[in-house]
DNA sequence: TCTCCAGATGCCGAAGGGTCATGTGCAAAC
DNA sequence: GTTTGCACATGACCCTTCGGCATCTGGAGA
């Protein structure tokens, strides 16, 4: 039996008729009186009694009525539910420990005012765990303050951010009006651990300029590195956004590496086969419109 | 969209694995994806990542599983209300005057004891209005205490009753041995009213056996006869069940008349159309379990 | 008796839903 | 690195089914 079935069965009996049931649905009559005959055979029951023509539901098809109104009913319920961009539904988003920190809160919660029914799970954690997630489904999608060049994933540029050199005021660098990469490297560095984002773009650029990073201290926290920078043990290499935000930052110098370009994508990204459901998409949209240009990199 | 769609999806759900749904439900793997498929495209809706070969249900799938589950559960939920012969039933009866009330109670409530779900309605009229009650299909069937030739109409004998000569106790007819139709149509009748089915009987018989009938009184009520029987203002002609059940008979003689067959046959009848559901074929059989032998006359 | 109305029946064509064979993309193993 | 296996996608094909058309039947009303 079939969902048809029923409809028809459901027009019949609110017509009395089989015939003006049949034009209701627009087709022909036959074509009813054989589909309710068909639920008749299949169910091994009589639904309407004929007599002089006059149908009226037996009991088993009154019965039946009331399973058909809910069936259909909740056929279109699904229909409806389903094009409502607002029915409830659940958005898993990965944040990288700079962004989550610094963009994500303000942004998540416009998003939230605007959409009250959606559940917006955050996790916050490494880059590289982020897109362990996404490739196991377990995120829809990341915001990661680097561009992430893996073949199944799409990245979506929305903004950028500039590593910058974070020192006390009181070091002897300071007074140097310009400084270049040489220079940093010959003072102790104090950087976040190996496999971090913010790390493996530092290491690159050194790599890439010749010198080798061997690093005083290694830290997965960004803050426990600022609190180093002011006690005086040496000199950082940090996300602006990161250092901008710090509340206490009257003990510190913030100055760029003038010979080495450090400006980062801020991306969205998400697996390449993921489905953006409209709302993802309005997210993302959401994302690009308050600062990049929505350009797509793979 | 059909059922069918709904049930692979449901099943596709359950598995996460299109092969496996496909095994489960006997049908091969691309019918399946080409099912999903067809979901997917009817509601412009994604319903499951695919990531690695790895189905994972979207958000909107997960709606729709919610659907699914219901109404798939709501159709078997039908098929079993229908065929389960104890689901909450109406079943409507007339009686005509004489049945409803010296036969029905008792039969009614054997039969309400074995069915409690049911809802026996009684209606008691006269039996040509049953007739036309069950032309309009305003009753399932009907006890009348004598044959309905109507070509419409089925009618199964379940047992018999005899119209009796009524008299009070020193009345002069109850000296003879003998009670003759001519000696009966020679005293004041006092008789039901024309158009019951109690006096059409005698009314025919009166005429088949060439005599007119010229009642004294005519009564809707059998009782108010019995009375005026009583009371001495003539005899009477009444079925014997009727003045069996009678509680004050002490003043009354109850005499066949000899040379005339008044004997009637209780019958169930019905529309030749009406569908009989297991329920009413089951209180048709019980009431012909009790006395008759269940042969159909029409 | 004729006509009209409503449901039943039979036949036919289009479409939908299934199978089979095959393709593609990823993962795991040798 | 190539191979093997697995899982979903795709295309060709086939049969069942569903709807349409034409017609029949049975009852009601003029």
């Amino acid at each position: 039996m079939t969902l048809r079935h029923l409809e028809i069965f459901k027009a019949v009996c609110e017509e009395s008729n089989m015939t003006r049931a049949a034009e209701r649905l627009h087709m022909t009559q036959p074509a009813v009186t054989r589909a309710i005959h068909e639920l008749e055979k299949h169910y091994g029951v009589i639904l309407f009694d004929r007599i002089y023509h006059r149908l009226t539901l037996t009991e088993e098809g009154k019965i039946l009525y009331a399973r058909a109104i809910h069936i259909t009913e909740h056929f279109s319920l699904a229909e409806k539910e389903l094009r409502n961009p607002d029915a409830v539904k659940t958005i898993r988003i990965g944040a990288s420990i700079t962004l989550g920190n610094y963009f994500m809160p303000a942004f998540i919660s416009a998003f939230q005012q605007k959409h009250e029914n959606t559940r917006l799970y955050v996790k916050v954690a490494r880059g590289h765990t982020l897109v362990d997630l996404l490739r196991a489904n377990s995120l829809d999608l990341a915001f990661i303050e680097t561009y992430i060049s893996d073949p199944d994933m799409v990245s979506r540029v929305f903004s950028t951010n500039e590593m910058v050199l974070v020192l006390r005021k009181d070091h002897p660098l300071t007074r140097r009006e310009h400084i270049m990469l040489a220079d940093v490297v010959s003072w102790p560095l104090l950087l976040r651990q190996p496999g971090s984002v913010g790390r493996d773009h530092v290491d690159a650029v050194l790599k890439a300029n010749g010198y080798e990073c061997d690093p005083l201290w290694e830290s997965a926290s960004s803050q426990a590195l600022l609190r180093a920078v002011k006690a005086g043990h040496g000199i950082a290499i940090l996300p602006d956004q990161l250092v901008h935000d710090t509340e206490d930052k009257c003990d510190l110098a913030i100055r760029k590496i003038e010979d080495v370009s450090m400006v980062r994508k801020n991306t969205i990204v998400y697996h390449k086969n993921k489905y953006l459901s409209p709302l993802l998409k309005e997210l993302i949209a959401d994302c690009q419109k308050e600062t990049g240009d929505g350009s797509l990199f793979q």
